[in-house]
DNA sequence: GCACTTAAATTGTCAGACAATTAAACTTCG
DNA sequence: CGAAGTTTAATTGTCTGACAATTTAAGTGC
């Protein structure tokens, strides 16, 4: 396949790496298969054990997968949606968290994003996704709910509203974006008040999207991105009070 | 930390996701150290070799780096722009290579997203945003440009576009959907005409941004989305002629 | 007090072995 | 001959023990 240079530096990371280019280069296809760890410490001349930590980065990034037996051994995996989507948020929430981002930048991205989805959705949406929006709507009217289901729900709510774009390429872009708000928004309390003015925008932008109508919908949007920077302001700052008081 | 079950299935899977359950959590900091490796072979009742792969693992999604000597040993790593980008864009490329996205799917995502950072890159982008766009329009200009060198300023203008939004997460977002769409983007060709017409829309889009007209703007980016849409189109026509003759 | 040496801790790598799992080849019996 | 069961070979998963490389800290001599 490919070789090293003399570098005896981090052998095991410059065997992934050789191999995930020869993967992203489309040297190997899907379900390729890769030679066996005994082969693969020949070829590159290291011990097996470096190559197994190799193959274990590579793993860890979903780029192939493993079955032991005869005619078993490490094979390229088409990469999924699902683990996109999964890989996607963990990394959105952890670079949001860890760099302290704060709520105003990450709102403001969120609901810039969603606007791009509506309209689109206006136009493609099916009645499926209308009802799964009505019904995230619903159950956020219920009393006594906890401020995590809330945030729970409203996430379902939105992400139904990209999906109906109907684009699993924006989908994917935008799950990062609202998923990874969900530690932030959590740090809002919600008040009975603010849940009625938030379900009524819902409301409005299911009707809107009801009535296949992107304007209404981009504006019931817009106040709710409004509504929501509000509540997180507020929240913040509460916070910093309560931090330093 | 924590322990795994009686289940003696993918140790070193076991032991990683534990870790970085851990790490997700906030219960270890960034730069926290953790346990050496012979404490956690001793902690999960596994010999270092499988600890080590768990590592090798969390390494590979940028979770920890390590460090040898004395004082030495596995940190909590933070999370860096550049790295969750880099590791964005490769996902993404992958996601859209390995399943077959068409054209008209990822270019109509990718033109969504921008469309909704044309307005705040209207408002905020500075005067050295608007010089790169420039630069790029002008490097687009020369005669005897490859294809692949066009597409390479294509993509260095929207990044400039993006950026000019000043919003870091919004940027992290986008680059997904613009660099990814790379591969498709080359396999256009572009022939003389085609480039003069995408280099007078660029021209009306920084012109826009320069007079912080946001509607402009967004008549530009709409009609370059179209122009996009309708070259890829004919080269996916061409090139399935090709294989079909 | 400062430069130098030594020691200790830790990761990186190696070699060889055995267990677990799987598929294919082989054998046996109806 | 065919089918069911058995053996065998290939491959990954794990373990043990060892040594090398690297880095920090402690000690030592002047």
């Amino acid at each position: 396949m490919k070789i090293d240079p003399k570098n005896r530096a981090d052998l095991s990371a410059q065997i992934a790496k050789s191999i995930r280019d020869a993967i992203l280069n489309g040297e190997m296809d899907v379900d390729a298969r890769l030679p066996s760890e005994t082969e693969l410490s020949e070829q590159f001349d290291v011990s097996r054990p470096t190559v197994r930590e190799a193959l274990k980065r590579l793993a860890a990034q979903n780029l192939i997968r493993t079955r032991r037996g005869a005619s078993g051994g490490a094979f390229v995996r088409r990469l999924s949606y699902e683990e996109a989507y999964a890989n996607h948020i963990t990394t959105s929430t952890l670079l949001l968290s860890m760099n302290d981002v704060d709520f105003e930048t990450a709102c403001e991205a969120r609901f810039a994003l969603e606007r791009a989805c509506a309209p689109l959705s206006a136009t493609r949406r099916t009645a499926d996704h209308l009802a799964t929006m009505r019904a995230e709507i619903h159950r956020q009217s219920q009393p006594g709910l906890s401020d995590e289901s809330f945030c729970d729900s409203d996430v379902a709510f939105h992400r139904a509203l990209v999906d109906g774009a109907q684009n699993p390429v924006l989908s994917y872009q935008l799950a990062g974006a609202v998923e990874a708000m969900q530690p932030l928004m959590n740090m809002i309390t919600f008040t009975q008040r603010n849940r009625d003015m938030i379900v009524g925008l819902h409301t409005r932008i299911a009707d809107a999207l009801e009535a296949r109508d992107a304007a209404r919908a981009d504006a019931a949007l817009s106040e709710l991105t409004g509504y929501t920077l509000q509540l997180g302001e507020a929240a913040m700052a509460a916070r910093a009070a309560r931090k330093t008081p």
